[in-house]
Parts: C-alpha cells; sequence; structure tokens
DNA sequence: AAGTGGTCTAGACCACTGC
DNA sequence: CAGTGGTCTAGACCACTTT
C-alpha cells in the first residue's frame, strides 16, 4: 500500500476482502487498529470504511464492530435522464405532442398511489415524445392541483410536463417501479406498436416534502433498454 | 437550524435551494463562508455538502466553488437482490430447478457482450428459481471456463449458479441492462406464460477485475416489478 | 461497563483551475 | 497566482449495543 490516503486504505481493504484475509461474515479489526497497522488516523480510516459500507461490501454496527457482508447485493446506480436529453444524446433530434389534458378527480389508482384522497382535484395530461419524428415514449401523468395550481395554466404544448415540472419543482423525492406491460389501445396506437407488444414500463411517483406532486407512466417504444452500471 | 451536525447543516443547505434562496446554476458561499455563518469547522460543512454532490444536487469544482445543479439527475440506487433472498423476503419459500448445462463454445452475441472470442469454452447453464414451487423467474447463464475452470465441476443442482458465484467471486463489477421482451420457447413454457407475454427481463455481465466472469438473462415471471428509491 | 463506530473541532497542507 | 474544495491529523466526546 502506498500513500495514507483514504482512498489507498480503501483500495488495500477491498483486496483484504477479495482474496478471502477476512472472508465473508469475519469481523475487521477496529478502526483504532487498522489505523495504527496502516499509520494514519483513525478519521481516515473511518472514511475508507464508510465508503465501503455505503457500497454494501461491509455492515458497521456500534460497539459490533465491521463485518464483511455476507450476500454484497448488486447496487445499480440508475440515472433517470430528462427525456429530452436521453434522446438527444443518442443524436436525435427530439420533440413532443400534447395528446390530450383534462382537469380531472383523481383515479383510484392514483389517488392511493400518492396517498390523496380519491377523487383529489389533478390534472391528467398524456404526452408522445419523439426522436427524429418516430414515437419514442408515450407519457401518462397526474398532477396534484393542491400541490401545483400554477400548472392548470401552463400551455404544455410549447414545453413537454416533463421539463416544466424539472423547471417549476427541481428538488424532489419519491419512488419508481420498472416493469414489463403488454401495449394497450391508444398507448399502443401512438407508440405504433400493435396490441400486445411487450413495453419497458417506469411508474414514477413523486413528492415535494410531504406533499405529492406528480404520478407518471413513462411507456418506452419497443426495443427499448435501460442501461445501468454496477 | 438546531445543533450544528453535518445532517443538520445539509437539511439547512438543501431547505434554502428548495426555497430559490440560491436558484439552479447560483454560486454558493465558500465552506469557510457556510462554516463561519453557521459556527462550525468547515468540516462540518464539507461533510454536509459533499453529500449533496453525490447525491448530484450541487456540482463542486476546486477554485471554481460550488453552484446549485441546472438539470438534478433522477438517481436512483437500484439494490438487485440475491435470488433467494428476494423470494424469502416475500415471505415466501424458494428452490430453484436446473434445467440445462452443457459445456459449449461461446454464442456469437455472448462472446461480444463480454469481450471474448468468438467460440471460447463456456458453460451454458439454464436454471428455473420458484417462489412457493410457482415460477418466479428463468435464469439463462454462460459461465467464462479460462475463468473459472472450478465451474465445470460443480453440481448446480444442490446449489444455484447464482449462489454458487456469490460465493466464489464474490466482488466483482459489471454492467446492467433492463428490457421488456416476449415470452419465448422454453422460457415461456417454464414461466407459464403464453408465447408473447411481456417478461421483465435483466441481462447482466459481470468482470472480475479485467477477467470476464459471466453474462445472465434473467426473464421474470409476468407481473414482476423492481423497485427502486430515488 | 466497556468497546466500537459516529461525529465534531481546529488547524494544516495540497491540488486544481479560473483569473 | 490566489482562492476553492479535497484531504489528513490528533484529539475529543458521544451514542449505541453487546457483554
Amino acid at each position: 500500500m502506498k500513500g495514507t490516503s483514504w482512498r489507498a486504505v480503501q483500495d488495500e481493504l477491498v483486496a483484504r476482502i477479495s482474496a478471502g484475509t477476512w472472508p465473508p461474515g469475519a469481523l475487521l479489526p477496529a478502526e483504532a487498529a487498522l489505523a495504527a497497522e496502516f499509520g494514519c488516523a483513525r478519521t481516515t480510516v473511518n472514511r475508507a470504511m464508510r465508503g465501503l459500507a455505503e457500497r454494501g461490501l461491509v455492515d458497521r454496527k456500534r460497539r459490533a464492530g465491521t463485518r464483511v457482508a455476507r450476500h454484497p447485493p448488486a447496487r445499480a446506480t440508475l440515472t433517470i435522464p430528462v427525456i429530452r436529453a436521453e434522446v438527444e444524446g443518442q443524436g436525435a433530434s427530439w420533440s413532443h405532442r400534447l395528446l390530450s389534458r383534462a382537469a380531472a378527480p383523481a383515479a383510484e389508482e392514483v389517488a392511493a398511489r400518492l396517498g390523496l384522497p380519491e377523487g383529489a382535484p389533478m390534472l391528467h395530461l398524456t404526452a408522445l415524445h419523439l426522436a427524429d419524428a418516430a414515437p419514442f415514449l408515450h407519457e401518462d401523468r397526474w398532477i396534484n392541483l393542491a400541490a401545483l395550481p400554477e400548472a392548470e395554466e401552463v400551455d404544455f404544448t410549447a414545453q413537454s410536463p416533463n421539463e416544466w415540472l424539472l423547471a417549476h419543482v427541481p428538488y424532489t423525492t419519491g419512488d419508481i417501479a420498472l416493469s414489463a406491460s403488454a401495449a394497450t389501445g391508444a398507448t399502443a396506437r401512438h407508440l405504433a406498436a400493435p396490441e400486445g407488444t411487450p413495453l419497458f414500463t417506469l411508474d414514477r411517483a413523486t413528492w415535494n416534502g410531504p406533499a405529492p406532486v406528480t404520478q407518471v407512466r413513462l411507456s418506452y417504444a419497443p426495443g427499448y433498454r435501460l442501461l445501468a452500471t454496477l
């Protein structure tokens, strides 16, 4: 091991774990002991081990010490791109068409997902995103008007709902579900996919702090693949 | 803001960004200035801001300072569970059946994905994982025998390929592609899904350092959803 | 009760990069 | 070249949990 940077320490720990010096389930020496061995401050060892814990390679508990994880989960970081950026990143030109727009009471499943009362006032939008004039994905979105009354006045034919929301409510939390579903009805028609074609589908619910903001289903045109790195 | 823990500092920074005190693209005060304002050590501010940078909420560059990100990417951390743990986590009992096993030269697309010469010696396995005796997913795996010659001797009827590899080559890197595909042939039959049924599909290629180890396609039974949190 | 990780401090030097 | 973040140190106290 060269140097005493936290990266060097981390690399050394990873090397020992990979080599089986500390097999899965084994207890690692305490931070103070490793600091003494490596000739660095405990803080530095802490920094290195914290990184390993975030990656799921080790489990750390006070008093109980640090153990090599038995079943290191495969953790992949998915970066869900802004649709426009994703299309343009492939060298295609992006455009979108607003298909429908209506103020409507929340449908049962939408209300349930967002934790709103059924029938709460919402704005229901559907849009088609295109890459070089070919259908790229179908967007089916519900916006909570209680949280975003301004949405009612926006002209979504000029700016896609996706982009307006990003600009308007930038920092949010939420959850995502990925699945495969069969193309049906309007979605199938707009994506030019026969009924029943498997579509990659992303459902996302978004909150701004405690306030439910929006729920969207993105149905990608056939053949789409979402890539991630471990 | 109460206390001067790095979490309190981080919360305060997030609050100001959300409130628009520092709009997207704005330059934040330097760490030293914020430390003075909050009455804490610069290290503490650094800890808080590092977290925000990891989440993609701000961009940091030496000399240039810290800026609020203009297009906060939606970054979701997917935790791809060990199959057995995933099934048992749902309260079902897990089992698996080895469907086929053959030493075979690498198929063209497998070789291409892993960067192996076509026809390299590999072990081809297919298996079915069950949850309470119902089909859960179909596994189609290729193992690089040059990297893992021991695999040739292993009895995969007792231990699933998935688990053997985890125990044997625990700490790896790789990439993942998620897609929707139509059930066909043996996969459809084993999952008890009619031909053409949309299946959620995960393709994963795995390396141990520079050495290609394995490539696998997991086809989940109809209805499966992969969940992630932003 | 005691040992372990979690965090905070005050200070220092370094690396990078925009001016 | 000067200002900013990146990192390291040595020391301290605290929180939690197992013994």
